[in-house]
RNA sequence: GGCCCUAUCGUCUAGUGGCCUAGGACGGAGCCCUCUCAAGGCUCAAACCGGGGUUCGAGUCCCCGUAGGGUCACCA
């Protein structure tokens, strides 16, 4: 029999990284097994749904690269794949589960409903409906309906024994039937809830194994409950711990965004990102643009691979600890005995190293692609060739695609940058510290000029002699002197090395910066 | 509150009775390198929730506490 998994979301508009870390155990155990992945579309809940709040989920997936066999848009054997298409053959599951006498029309209101959990909390009775308007005869179905109540259908739960079933991560498991609630399967207005239509679509697209969070376990009776009187096969079930909050235990909710941000990690990971997303005009704000949404990692340039890779190791563990899995090394390595038992908390931090790692990994020129898009957002010149000469200067510094952003001041015509003389005299200062007396900038910064300019050719190194020479002459340390070129040509005090900035911008445009900065000090 | 689950450095984890003086990674600290910022190299700090058993021996097995979490919807 070959495997098929399923993750399936429902259309909220934002995937959720949780629900990702799900998604790809359930990927994964398909693909190690040959098996089919199927991607679902839970929109039961028709007025919580719009089409549009689809899109965001798929098109994150497809970043991903977690591809499905069947599903939403792909279609397949099996469809349909959406929910709100199935009412009838709900319907029908529901028919059936009344005709074995395995569900029952009850027409509580919901207020009576209320008042008797309400009731069982008060006097610590377990929270069991007592089927007091459950109709057992098409005769209560009248009488109850002549009263202006409104049927809606319950599973009839059994009252005594023990549920057992097996599970790959929590082994076996035992509950006590008593201890289910009949649970509304089918709502007065026709429409069914999630645990029925589960099974049936379970049963319906021939789900093999059940890989969900681990807050569906307690679904899991009620739901063998039905797919046995269903006379449906039962799947073998996967309860995952789930992804908890930034430096806590509780399960990570898209609701709690802006709470996350107070923790200090994750405010690092968002205003690094933010800053690119204010770049290329990402409206960034936090409930849409956040660390526990894939889209906020699409946007800025972090990769897919780096993501997975993180995303894989939350929860799971290899016997060597291992680390780094491409994506194929996952498949080949990846085994549900493995899943590790307890919750594990989202940690964003990390996340960013692994992008590090993989960043780093690329040569220049794979670099250069990833980097490219987000030049062009930014309204820069996005020449291939000066973006190269960047890339390669910059080194390790990059993370995300989006950090070439960082370096904007090379890529912006000359007369936008604005040269401070405070800064270039602090550096300057720092040149002559121990000398006898500081010379004035204006007096230094024609005579770097001066030695830069002949220098041929203009690269790194015989910039540096250059200017160790004149350092040398003046009595001057040369790393000092040239933060003050740096400054005079990009008005900043930090980057790559300045030698290498230098080279970088050529010797037109440093000596044309150079010059500006020399006007402004006359 | 009932039921269920979990418990190793701040975080993710390795660990299946002796190899544990508890290992790795991220993060942190320090030093080196250094024109700034990174990267890199070296070094350091940092954990078995508590109590009882079982055993020659317990992070590892059992029980009880404690703590945290999940779930008890006409949400999914």
């Amino acid at each position: 029999m070959t495997v098929r998994t399923r993750f399936a979301p429902s259309p909220t508009g934002y995937l959720h990284i949780g629900g990702v870390r799900t998604a790809l155990f359930n990927w994964l155990y398909a693909r190690k097994h040959g098996g089919q992945f199927i991607l679902r579309i839970d929109d039961t809940d028709q007025g919580r749904n719009q089409p549009e709040a689809l899109q965001p989920i798929l098109d994150g997936f497809r970043w991903l690269g977690l591809d499905w066999d069947e599903g939403a848009e792909v279609g397949g054997p099996h469809g349909p794949y959406y929910q709100s298409e199935k009412l009838d053959r709900y319907q029908e599951a529901v028919r059936q589960l009344l005709d074995k006498g395995l569900a029952y029309w009850d027409y509580a209101r919901p207020e009576e409903t209320k008042a008797e959990m309400e009731a069982a909390e008060k006097e610590k009775r377990l929270k069991i409906y007592s089927r007091r308007w459950m109709a057992e005869t098409a005769a209560d179905r009248t009488r109850f309906e002549a009263e202006g109540r409104t049927g809606s259908v319950k599973v009839k739960m059994p009252r005594e024994g023990v549920c057992k079933f097996y599970d790959h991560v929590r082994k076996d498991v035992e509950v006590q039937w008593a201890g289910e609630q009949d649970i509304v399967i089918q709502r007065s207005d026709g429409t069914v809830t999630y645990n029925l239509a589960n099974v049936v679509d379970d049963y319906d697209m021939k789900i093999t194994h059940v890989i969900r969070a681990e807050e569906h376990l307690s679904n899991t009776p009620r739901q063998i409950f039905m797919l046995e009187g269903l006379g449906y096969p039962r799947p073998e079930y996967a309860h995952l711990p789930f992804v908890a909050e930034p430096g806590s235990k509780n399960k990570l909710s898209k609701r709690k965004i802006p709470q996350y941000l107070k923790n200090a990690d994750f405010k690092k990971i968002y205003d690094h990102a933010k800053a690119i997303a204010d770049h290329i005009g990402v409206p960034a704000a936090p409930e849409s643009f956040n660390p526990v949404l894939v889209d906020f990692y699409k946007q800025v340039g972090y990769f897919p691979a780096a993501l997975l890779n993180y995303l894989v190791l939350v929860g799971w563990a290899t016997a060597d600890n291992r680390e780094d899995f491409t994506l194929a090394e996952m498949v080949r390595e990846f085994s549900l005995e493995r899943v590790v038992q307890n919750p594990a908390s989202l940690d964003v931090k990390k996340l960013f190293a692994f992008q590090a790692r993989y960043m780093q990994a690329l040569a220049v020129a794979e670099k250069v692609e990833q980097v490219l898009p987000f030049l062009v957002r930014a309204g820069l010149p996005a020449d291939r060739d000066f973006v190269t000469r960047v890339v390669e200067a910059a080194g390790p510094r990059m993370t995300v695609a989006g950090d070439i952003l960082e370096y904007e001041y090379l890529f912006v015509p000359d007369e936008q940058i604005r040269f401070d003389a405070a800064v270039a005299t602090k550096h300057l200062a720092a040149a002559f510290k121990g000398a006898a007396s500081v010379p004035p900038l204006a007096e230094v910064l024609p005579k770097l000029r001066a030695a830069v300019a002949g220098v041929e050719p203009f690269t790194h190194d015989t910039l540096k002699i250059a200017t160790e020479a004149l350092a040398t002459a003046e009595g001057a340390k040369p790393g000092p002197l040239s933060q003050v070129l740096r400054v005079a040509a990009t008005g900043r005090e930090v980057g790559f090395s300045a030698y290498d900035t230098l080279a970088v911008l050529s010797r037109d445009r440093c000596l044309a910066r150079i010059d500006r900065a020399l006007q402004q000090l006359s």
